[in-house]
DNA sequence: AATTCAGCGATTGTTCAACAATCCTTCGAT
DNA sequence: ATCGAAGGATTGTTGAACAATCGCTGAATT
């Protein structure tokens, strides 16, 4: 039932998170028009989709390129996750939305057993995104779903250390414990300090 | 230099902001496209854009009708409102910043003493605006301005009480005293009052 | 009288073809 | 080597067309 426009913005959307379409990219109109066998008008809508998500940028007249992070990106997502991260965990949340928290992080544990950098990856997100859920916000919500889509854009550089999640699981770990017991403000603080080192890593990676 | 669509676009937020549009008015393709001597195609982008900002909901099918908010939707946007700016405001800021939010105290005085009902609410959304500025984060930035646009969606109905906003001037210059003598604790702790309350008011006027 | 349903009109979703405007590049002139 | 002008490619925008879908009207049925 989803429009046309959308299945094309989803397909691109998947392009960008496995990493087949990387940073700085041009994205020609006629080319992918062609490829997914739609008209160039529909393509156009699917940009029009994913540049308000910011995973593509527009130059006027010059074509649509995925997007690429500077180091004051990196910066900037942070802040928003900071933002949003912490003032979520700080609120509790029901014992569902803790549920999910949990789950996500056993989900990690398991990606991890199986030496899955993949699934550990998303499981991360998964931990992150649960965290933000626990406010119950919808808008809060897909907000961070799509800062962690923009996060996935770089990643791809990030995850060429295999090792660069491990270190996350025991974050995040300890995260939801504090959670679970109640003890929110341990849980934020641990939390904040985990965005500063990730943001730091980033940095690292990306940094010039 | 601005694209068509982006004019058009820009018409569109004008009209909502205006009132000219109210929340669950059918907009429809054709008749904006002559309306505005545009093309149809080009309204359609237009429409993805303000679809995008929420200010516009699709019916698949059906069509697009100005965006209009359930009780749930005004408790959502003041939870992004309480998330965002209660974080930016603890976060201090740099003097520039600080002096911006002062401006738009001022800007409400006046306005006040004008008897100027329309730019006592501008004054206030600049006053909101330049908190989350505070922060210095261009994604805040554009969060907060759309959801301050979300909510011109639906203050037409309270501006009709002609006083709405007369209480907050008080409200707003304590904030930014506290906020100036960098008392951020307290100035949070007002703000977050102020939320609440203005959560309240348009629980009441929007509420069945 | 109320209900169901077929058909109709209007609107959206999508495609196609065209053209102006703009940018990038290449090539030639200086 | 620098500069600028022509050329090609791509975007921005338009207009027209058509299928799909929705909502409604009105007729047939119970």
């Amino acid at each position: 039932m989803p429009s046309v426009a959308d299945r094309v913005a989803d397909e691109l959307r998947l392009q960008l998170a496995e990493g087949i379409l990387l940073p700085g990219t041009r994205l020609t109109e006629s080319t992918i028009a062609e490829d997914l066998g739609v008209s160039r008008n529909t393509v156009r809508e699917a940009f029009a989709e994913l540049a308000s998500e910011r995973l593509v940028v527009r130059h006027p007249n010059r074509g649509v390129f995925v997007a690429s992070l500077e180091p004051g990106d990196i910066h900037d997502v942070y802040t928003v996750r900071r933002t949003i991260e912490v003032s979520a965990i700080r609120g509790g949340g029901s014992p569902e939305a803790v549920a999910a928290v949990r789950a996500a992080v056993e989900e990690g544990k398991l990606a991890a057993a199986a030496n899955d950098d993949e699934g550990l990856g998303t499981a991360n997100q998964h931990f992150h995104g649960a965290i933000v859920a626990l406010a119950g916000s919808r808008r809060l919500n897909t907000i961070m779903s799509q800062v962690l889509a923009e996060m996935r854009l770089f990643f791809h550089k990030a995850t060429l250390d295999a090792h660069f999640y491990s270190g996350y699981l025991k974050d995040n770990e300890e995260i939801c414990e504090a959670l679970e017991a109640d003890e929110l403000d341990l849980a934020a603080e641990l939390l904040l300090a985990y965005l500063d080192r990730s943001e730091e890593r980033q940095a690292e990676v990306h940094g010039e």
